[in-house]
DNA sequence: CGATGGCTTGAATCGGCTCAAAGCTTGTGG
DNA sequence: CCACAAGCTTTGAGCCGATTCAAGCCATCG
């Protein structure tokens, strides 16, 4: 557990913005979380494994990471991503023991705020609650839409959806750059949030990339033709609620 | 939209009493819902449609409910299923667009909370406001467990897994009678719940009957043996929170 | 009673899996 | 700077769980 450098928590900051608009105050409020222990948890460690009985809630500045969850003969799957800026687990808010892990896919760095102050920071601002509901609804409506990639798609529209709706989120948070972003999630990785194997996400990438769609090497994505992938995943971003202030 | 017989609002009571114990006020509070205009919605008719801007949060009082969503070749998954107590969609608290339907399986009596009355319900008391969100971070931990079921469970777990899920949960709100429940669901529905096709549901059924572990029929489910199909779902009630006050 | 909706069965097919081996990268220590 | 290990990616061949399509059955109900 090691105390880090108290980056900002910027990342939070963005997100509740395009939801409220946040007063002098409680920007300072959120602000203030950097003050609290900061974490860096290197790639493949685990910051939170199931059956932890959790004290606080854990904040992304930096870095992926996941939930995961795997059954007793070690299939394991990736129930969401985790992205700069999201809260994993106010779970630890209410719960007495995580009913799943939390994992990093590259090097974190993540702020851990206790239940007490994150209590008080609820409870401090109106504003600030109805963000923390909003981004707790628009993770649900995440989750919603796996459930529907998982049931429904063939391999080629899961891999084509988890791939536009990751980019998106990471577009909306600032995090591409020309069509491009980082992409820490390698193919087992990939065959774990998809429900496939990982030869099966081996052929189908091969497949996206041969249609032009797609280029995925070096840990980063390049989407070629957004539209063409879009179409094929039947991918509507409205899910995502990136535009709720313009209301 | 009939004016329903303003019957009593005891499956929410019942429910957040689970989480915590609610003063004779807040008890109050929630009685007086019933007040509110009761629908009563036919078997298979849709409450909520994808795209309505909803203006209020349903509870469903009686009958069992669920949400959907479909693609467009006609492909549909039920992504989750709402029973009595259960709040069908904070979403309409928030949100401007449905980004899914609501559809009654069985005839549905649900009473309908507008958005001002809900948060003025929220704000009122703080015990409230905490159950609200431990129901809300309940059907986020069930909506996992729905991904798990559809990435890495086989047909036969599925099935397993949905069945000792939907039982429990039947349970913990006093709707079941000796091992069995109503159970509205045909084999489409299953299907659609589970990612299977209705042929592979039924011979699916036919195993788990021949196997002695459930009865299936006339609208009712019965579990025969509890241990061996919860062993073989690998279903551990934890992650449905059913004893939370014991902390 | 015919129509309708749900359940059951069979046969053929296929998308994705398994197993196995080989190529490629990346990082590490000597 | 090389050598080797470890982890990732790629490829091939055979297989299997689940799908598709099609038909028949059974109950319910206007």
């Amino acid at each position: 557990m090691l105390k880090g450098d108290g980056g900002r928590v910027n990342p939070v900051i963005g997100k509740f913005e395009r939801f409220v608009r946040l007063s002098p105050a409680e920007h300072q409020a959120i602000e203030a979380l950097a003050g609290l222990p900061t974490h860096r948890v290197p790639a493949r460690q685990d910051l939170v494994r199931e059956g932890d009985r959790p004290t606080s809630v854990f904040v992304i500045l930096d870095g992926w990471a996941c939930r995961w969850k795997s059954l007793a003969d070690g299939r394991r799957q990736i129930l969401s991503l985790l992205l700069p800026g999201d809260f994993c687990d106010l779970h630890g808010f209410l719960y007495q023991e995580m009913d799943h892990s939390l994992g990093a896919l590259s090097r974190v760095r993540a702020v851990e705020i206790p239940r007490q102050a994150f209590a008080r920071l609820l409870a401090s601002s109106e504003r600030i609650n109805q963000a923390m509901w909003w981004s707790e609804l628009t993770s649900a409506a995440i989750q919603r839409e796996w459930t529907i990639n998982l049931g429904q798609r063939s391999a080629f529209e899961r891999i084509a959806h988890l791939l536009c709706e990751t980019f998106t989120r990471l577009d909306a948070i600032g995090l591409t750059r020309d069509g491009s972003c980082e992409f820490p999630l390698v193919q087992q990785d990939l065959a774990d949030a998809t429900g496939l194997t990982a030869v099966h996400v081996n052929r189908t990438l091969q497949e996206l990339r041969r249609r032009g769609l797609i280029r995925l090497a070096e840990r980063r994505a390049t989407i070629l033709d957004r539209p063409a992938l879009e179409e094929l995943a039947e991918f509507d971003a409205a899910y995502l609620y990136l535009e709720v202030r313009r209301r």
